[in-house]
DNA sequence: TGTAGTGTATCACTATACTAGTACACTTCG
DNA sequence: CGAAGTGTACTAGTATAGTGATACACTACA
């Protein structure tokens, strides 16, 4: 695992750290129980602070794909592998929906937009469930 | 129409003005040539700075939903109907590709995350129409 | 057992986002 | 033409996000 990072993308460096660690996960590049670079060496690597990298191991290990050891490492979490296989499915409907969606001529953000909505719907319709 | 914000929400108020203009476009509670209210009423009646509406009003102008006249006051495009017939369409589309999507199990963010990539993916496929 | 290597914790600095205060300029219409 | 009502422009304060400096604590292994 190394990392590429764009200092003047306008992203935040912990942001991009953390998306190439998914992608890197959900390609395959990383697998279960694979240690990612030290703390300290991507630090130094790319000229940052630690705190930096920490935030975005921590992110990660918040969402359940990373495990930091205290004193031995961060490592790739066991159940990574079944999610990478399910996002790969989900990114293939959403191409397919895209794909559909691209006749509108709609701007960037108003897919945003629509999609935004859809998932608030959805939640909502989801919370109603269990009510009545 | 009359707005209703929560303050205590996290969204900024200017961007909560903004998505409710958009959807009483799209909903048809706002049609081509109506006045949105003035500046200032919005400014009194929900408590907050006129600079704040101001903000909310001049995005929606750069959007070209909204036009701003110097002395009479803000008003609603002509070009606003149709994009809020294509907003629903699309918003159709969308919500088929969730409920397709939703078996999956993935968390908002994940899908988030999903829907991100694929528009950075068709993206830089349209880039490339053009060039070779 | 001790040392090198690892993650952890606390505090501080800086840029930016958001909101606010206030004065200005244009339009309308009696 | 002038007064009331409208959007505009400029300046500034405050909260938050992002990053950094530095010292601490745990683990592994020779």
């Amino acid at each position: 695992m190394i990392f590429r990072l764009n200092p003047s993308s306008g992203i935040p460096l912990y942001l991009q750290l953390i998306e190439q660690v998914k992608h890197a996960v959900e390609t395959g590049a990383l697998h279960e129980g694979d240690q990612l670079p030290t703390i300290r060496k991507v630090a130094v690597d790319l000229v940052m602070n630690p705190n930096t990298v920490v935030r975005a191991y921590r992110e990660l290990e918040h969402e359940g794909i990373v495990e930091l050891k205290h004193g031995s490492g961060a490592f790739i979490r066991e159940s990574a592998g079944g999610r990478a296989r399910v996002m790969r499915k989900a990114q293939a409907l959403m191409q397919s929906a895209l794909e559909r969606l691209a006749p509108l001529g709609l701007t960037e953000d108003e897919l945003r937009r629509v999609f935004e909505n859809e998932l608030a719907q959805s939640r909502a319709a989801r919370q109603l469930e269990g009510k009545p």
